[in-house]
DNA sequence: AGCACGCCGACT
DNA sequence: GTCGGCGTGCTC
């Protein structure tokens, strides 16, 4: 009876399918249920993969078709295949990845109902009385057809409501339909903004990548609505990729009273599994109109795709750093080239490789150099000059002074130090002993107020020694500045000033950080003193000075990609100097006024220093003018993780024409988490051919992996961005 | 990844 | 005499 041999996917680390029989053809997309070793796991058939060529008395049987879903569409199977080919990962574990992780477990699933209902036309015969006003409002809402969410939205009562007048027949379910698109409150925009909106408008239908190139304030957000309102207005849908929940409440807020009658489905990694599931799901069956998220959210099947937006398309957060190690904006560009549909990658300081893409002219550029609220100029820049300066617990006379001054001009500031605690590490004046951590090379940074050490790289936590446990002196010192102290530091030095710590340590809740939010709005802050948190998007209202402390580590630093990342931070930090009409100042402590870099920051010249950096990883054959896949290896003692390197290389023989390999070399942070790391680092010029080369190393790759030391793990890492 | 099978050290 | 260490090999 069992007779059709079905190729089906599994979440196991194995490069291919695996066969089973079942009595009759089973679509592609389809969960089932399967026996695999002595467990039970959920398979996904896929009809476009060739069975085994396995003995048929070896073959098992598909013990379950999980048929309350439909089967998972094709479009996000090939985007699946493509993201497993592209990303060297094993394809059954990049499926899985893929899906929300009720999905991924081996049992069939009953969606919630999401029907709606409405009044019958005996119901409509029956207005509840006037004084009754919840019964009233219910009543109301259902003359349209509506939701259970929808109108529990209209009021708390309306699950009684709705019992009671299906019982009597005064309501009735009607199949799920869209609501009437609704938009509220759109702006102005000025010519800038009105030429990039017309442009990618009028490429609606079809392909084509953008870069919106918007200076922070210039209303780049604007400019998704209007587009997205159009694509709504057309009956799709729009996936918007953001980089950090963080950012959502805000976002949300707006997309929320922009489309007040459009599903709006927010996808990312803090959602209770069933949540994600059921966003998911809307996306899948059209119910939704926009899908806003993380980068997991770049999965999201959506037949009716009509456009994709990246925001803050430079941030690393895009790319997953463990297991199939994805670009969300990648993909996102993939997925609007799969789907036909513009794609719109925003950014104030945007990644080299998206530069190098709209240089190239396979990108449009799309420029806001304009602020779109009132008549704010950008923020002047002055770079103090440290060398001859005393500071006073890290701090310039010049940055005190101007500190002084906004305080007493009642004008908000914001002190940026990209290091939390109190300070970066204890040392002993004696011995020269410093905390370093025991898991990690790097040094454990002090908190007073927790009165404890802490890893900021594995989490590890220790009491503040008395004295120094190498030699015993009394003297132990905390060496350099973070948050916390210069948070004391700055209450000292500015008696009278209401000042406000954001980082990691001050905003671990959401309730916390929307106590400072509120806090910030309310007037209640004259400096805000905090990481690079406070250069990522969040709008803090008038800020007329910003203080940039500590940022020279960047300059010289063994990543490549460091520079890049430290210009964009300070754009994006200086940007936020100066908002809604109030004329902005940034000061800038370093030991290297004449670096380019900050030449370039104070003229705000973006496109020039990007250049510059194009121009060095082109003669370094750097991306984005060449090509890297890191093979890593860590284990508990290096010479393991080596030892696999130095196995491979030698296996490997002579690289092929125009691909080199550098290594083994340890990480850039070598021990991490008790464990040591080492690297090949591949690269090519010619993208196709190093990553077909090592494609076809796999094999040898997973069977070298099969005979290293106990406690090896290894990782193909396609276009790191860490090294 | 799991989970078996499979041979060598300290214990109820 | 066994329980259990992790080496190695397989999973349709």
């Amino acid at each position: 009876m069992a007779s059709t041999v079905i190729s089906v996917w599994l979440d196991v680390p194995l490069r291919g399918a695996f066969a089973y029989l079942h009595d009759g053809p089973l679509p592609s997309g389809q969960r089932v249920l399967v026996s695999f070793g002595n467990r039970q796991l959920c398979g996904v058939v896929d009809t476009t993969v060739m069975p085994d060529d396995i003995a048929p008395e070896r073959l098992k049987t598909i013990l379950q078709v999980f048929d309350s879903l439909p089967p998972l569409p094709e479009s996000l199977l090939a985007q699946v295949r493509f993201a497993a080919r592209y990303y060297l990962h094993p394809q059954g574990q990049t499926l899985f990845t893929a899906l929300p992780t009720v999905l991924r477990e081996p049992r069939d699933i009953k969606l919630p109902d999401r029907a709606c209902y409405q009044l019958t036309p005996q119901g409509l015969a029956q207005p509840p009385a006037a004084r009754s006003t919840a019964k009233l409002a219910l009543w109301q809402a259902l003359h349209e057809p509506q939701e259970r969410e929808a109108l529990r939205r209209v009021h708390a009562q309306a699950s009684a409501y709705l019992k009671a007048g299906l019982a009597s027949g005064d309501i009735a379910a009607v199949p799920w339909q869209a609501p009437a698109l609704q938009i509220d409150g759109e702006l102005a925009l000025n010519d800038e903004q009105l030429a990039a909106r017309d442009e990618v408008a009028a490429n609606l239908g079809r392909f084509a990548p953008f870069l919106l190139h918007g200076i922070t304030g210039s209303g780049k957000t604007e400019v998704y609505l209007q587009l997205i309102a159009r694509v709504l207005a057309a009956g799709q849908q729009v996936l918007v990729v953001i980089p950090e929940i963080n950012l959502t409440p805000q976002l949300i807020d707006r997309f929320a009273r922009r489309f007040p009658a459009t599903r709006i489905v927010c996808l990312h990694s803090n959602l209770a599994d069933g949540e994600r599931l059921e966003g998911w799901c809307d996306g899948w069956f059209g119910r939704a109109g926009i899908v806003i998220g993380t980068r997991l959210a770049v999965f999201t099947p959506l037949p009716q795709l009509g456009l994709v937006i990246v925001d803050e398309e430079h941030d690393g957060s895009f790319k997953q750093q463990d297991g199939l190690r994805y670009h969300a904006r990648d993909l996102a560009v993939w997925r609007a080239h799969a789907a036909n549909v513009p794609v719109l990658l925003g950014s104030a300081t945007p990644s080299l490789e998206t530069v190098a893409n709209a240089d190239a002219g396979r990108y449009r550029k799309l420029v806001l150099n304009r602020r779109a609220h009132g008549s704010a100029t950008l923020p002047q820049v002055g770079l103090v000059d440290i060398r001859r300066q005393k500071l006073v617990e890290g701090l310039a006379a010049p940055v005190i002074d101007e500190l002084t001054r906004a305080l007493e001009r009642r004008e908000m500031s914001l002190v940026f130090i990209n290091r939390r605690g109190y300070s970066p590490v204890l040392a002993c004046s004696a011995c020269g002993w410093t905390s370093a951590c025991k898991h990690c090379s790097a040094r454990m940074v002090l908190h007073l107020s927790a009165r404890q050490l802490r890893c900021h790289h594995c989490g590890a936590q220790e009491r503040i020694p008395l004295q120094c446990p190498s030699c015993g002196n009394p003297d132990v010192q905390p060496l350099g500045e973070g948050t916390q102290r210069l948070e004391a530091a700055l209450q000292r030095m500015l008696p009278g000033a209401r000042i406000l710590r954001i980082d990691r340590d001050s905003t671990s809740s959401k309730a916390a950080w929307d106590a400072i939010y509120q806090r910030v709005h309310a007037g209640e802050v004259d400096v805000l003193v905090g990481t690079q948190m406070l250069a990522k998007g969040h709008d803090f209202g008038a800020l007329s000075l910003v203080v940039v402390l500590g940022s020279d580590g960047g300059l010289y630093s063994a990543d490549f990609r460091a520079g890049e990342r430290l210009f964009a931070q300070l754009m994006q930090v200086a940007g936020r100097a100066g908002r809604a009409g109030v004329p902005g100042r940034v000061l800038l402590q370093t030991q290297w006024p004449e670096h380019p870099l900050y030449q370039a920051l104070q003229q705000h010249d973006f496109d020039g220093y990007a250049a510059t950096m194009l121009q060095e990883r082109r003669e370094a054959g750097f991306p984005p003018a060449g090509f890297q896949i890191l093979l890593r290896a860590d284990a508990p003692a290096y010479a393991d993780a080596e030892a696999f390197l130095q196995g491979v290389l030698q296996q490997l023989g002579a690289m092929p024409e125009g691909v080199d390999v550098f290594g083994p070399a340890p990480a850039l942070m070598v021990r991490l988490a008790g464990r040591e790391r080492s690297q090949l680092t591949f690269e090519g010029a010619n993208r196709q051919a190093l990553h077909g080369w090592l494609r076809a190393q796999l094999p040898l790759l997973e069977q070298l992996a099969r005979k290293a030391a106990r406690g090896l793990r290894w990782s193909l890492d396609v276009d790191p961005l860490e090294m």
